[in-house]
DNA sequence: ACATGAGTTGAAAGCGTTTACATAGACAAC
DNA sequence: GTTGTCTATGTAAACGCTTTCAACTCATGT
């Protein structure tokens, strides 16, 4: 438009080098008529300066509306303040409960979380996990005991503690419960009740600690009473409601004497997708089919009839890994096992069975 | 224990100083034999480095299993690379949708993104954005336009863009929809069906211009029938399943001719909680009531009846903020206004009402 | 032969903190 | 008065990158 107009100085970045630059703590110093050491130091370690300065410190950053720079901090501190969660997946209530309050935990504590789901795929969180370990973040919460071998190697080179959620193990820290026997005490329930045939249904069983035992403990209930899960009865799908509508089909398929008379579920969303395609058949539950769920969703207790489930308190596993991971990264001690105990919640998806 | 053994000399950090140090862009370079800077071309813009130094430095990274220092790369570019966003809740389906598809956009885009929820409170949102804004994160997503003031000029400060979702506005970039006329549909749709007394329960409205906006348009589709949308029939109540069913109680208590025939829901949960409430009063769904939500949740289609509800589509939502943030991000120019089109899904919880 | 210029590379100056170390006072003990 | 101990502050060196600028190498055109 106009060439006589002298361009504006190119900034080093690419973005338009503002008159308004950013306050710096050079800029507090020179306000507050001390040394730059003195303004860190008055902002991180307050007791270690004369209140006098100190007051000086923050009157000077309060009027130029200082903040830290994280980043200028971070490299030098070689500590980012930031923590990495992965869940499996977002779609499942109970992980965002847990992440949701494993934030807030780690928000009281001044870190941020960076969270992914790694979409139950193991390439992906290893991936996902490679990108936090380059953003450098303090410590890792994962879901589950089974990784990729690499990570494991890479958090430990790099000095990352991890925290393993919603399963046990005994080679790593972890704040999780008994999958088995969650299900062995929810399938003793039921056989209890004079149930012989008594289905599982669960997710993905490939690379999960979770949904394999889950499995695992409904057959060694019935086997304890000398009944046999038959593999017709033994079901894995993809997670999910419509997951759930399917299993129905598959397992209520058979002849009558062949059908289960109850069905423990790896997911409530799983229960409900049962439930809802029973309905729609006309059978009847829990007269007919007895359903179990497992998380205790917020909609299970809605349900008609209210879904009787496995709860786990999933706000109690993020904020104790919160805590469990903050004492770790800060060299403290730390217990290495936390046992949560799922609880059996009786609702009214379950009854004898009907020919009892 | 051995006094005679040296210490090891203490390193500038608390932490060990371990004899693995982890590679920095140094150790690449001496090991390719070429100059740092080169380290960080060829990493950075492989196109203006030689092909065969380029594999070289490509070669010695792989060799030492380098990653770059993203605080280091952050401090000297005044980048992150890193995004905020802050929803109201994670309780709310919808904004957990939103949140995973912004987030699996920009994670293509190699951006992190730090997440956060304000609980619906103005003053935790800006705390909120304080850290984020700390954490000098290069762009913000926030839903609906209501906010601190300060907000925006600390953002505006900070030369952060934001892109606000959930609901339109003039003033700001946005990728939203018109909450008013959505539920204006949803009305003269029971409307047509020959209801006279429509409800409406939102949760809060104050500071949100989503929840307010849809009782609106309720209001307004009956006033254009010449129908009022008496105060008994507008409630407010907390969010989630339970304060559905409060609200049930609160709409259905009255003498008959003064109760409701149908319930336009802010949500699909405040929708979960009259419909349940619903059965368990024996009130049949829709042929005594009908009943909208919002959202269109999962579990709203397998509910009995399946729950007619107006479909936002939260993907579309979060993925296009992710692209309108990015190219805010990067300067490119960019339309200020996406507006998405609600869809009404008609199930099985509307009816005409009984006495027509 | 020389200037021109495009394409590569290296040296070095940041980026904004934290922190080891030095220094300077103040005060007590001798 | 000297010495030593403390405490409060300042100096300056990292931290590990990116990027400007200059230098250098080769073609290429004249």
């Amino acid at each position: 438009m106009n060439p006589d107009q002298p361009l504006p100085r190119k900034s080093r970045s690419s973005n338009i080098d503002r008159r308004t630059r950013l306050p710096v703590a050079q800029d507090v110093a020179r306000l507050a008529g001390v040394s730059i050491a003195t303004v860190s130091r008055a902002l991180n370690e307050p007791e270690k300066v004369r209140p006098a300065t100190r007051e000086a410190v923050m009157k000077a950053a309060a009027e130029l509306g200082f903040v830290l720079n994280s980043a200028a901090r971070a490299l030098s501190t070689r500590r980012s303040s930031t923590v990495g969660v992965i869940v499996p997946s977002y779609g499942n209530e109970v992980f965002v409960r847990a992440l949701s309050s494993f934030q807030r935990t780690m928000r009281a504590a001044n870190y941020q979380v960076l969270a992914a789901s790694s979409e139950y795929d193991l390439a992906t969180e290893m991936q996902e996990v490679s990108f936090l370990l380059q953003r450098s973040v303090d410590g890792l919460m994962l879901v589950g005991g089974i990784h990729d071998p690499d990570l494991y190697t890479r958090a430990e080179r790099s000095q990352v503690p991890i925290i393993q959620s919603f399963s046990l193990s005994d080679r790593h820290y972890c704040v999780g419960f008994d999958n088995r026997e969650a299900t062995f005490r929810a399938a003793n329930y039921l056989l209890d009740l004079g149930h012989k045939r008594v289905a599982v249904v669960t997710g993905t069983r490939e690379n999960n600690d979770r949904a394999g035992p889950r499995a695992e403990g409904v057959r060694l209930a019935m086997a304890e009473r000398g009944l046999e899960l038959i593999p017709a009865h033994d079901l894995t799908v993809s997670s999910g409601i419509v997951a759930g509508r399917d299993a129905f089909g598959q397992l209520m398929g058979g002849p009558e004497e062949q059908r289960p008379t109850a069905i423990i579920c790896g997911t409530d969303e799983i229960a409900l997708g049962i439930m809802s395609e029973a309905s729609e058949r006309g059978v009847d539950i829990p007269r007919s089919l007895s359903v179990i769920g497992f998380n205790d969703s917020s909609f299970s207790a809605v349900l008609s009839p209210p879904l009787t489930t496995i709860r786990v308190d999933a706000d109690e596993i993020g904020k104790i890994s919160a805590l469990a991971l903050l004492n770790l990264m800060n060299d403290r001690t730390m217990v290495q096992m936390t046992r949560i105990t799922p609880e059996l919640v009786l609702r009214g998806t379950v009854a004898p069975p009907a020919k009892l």
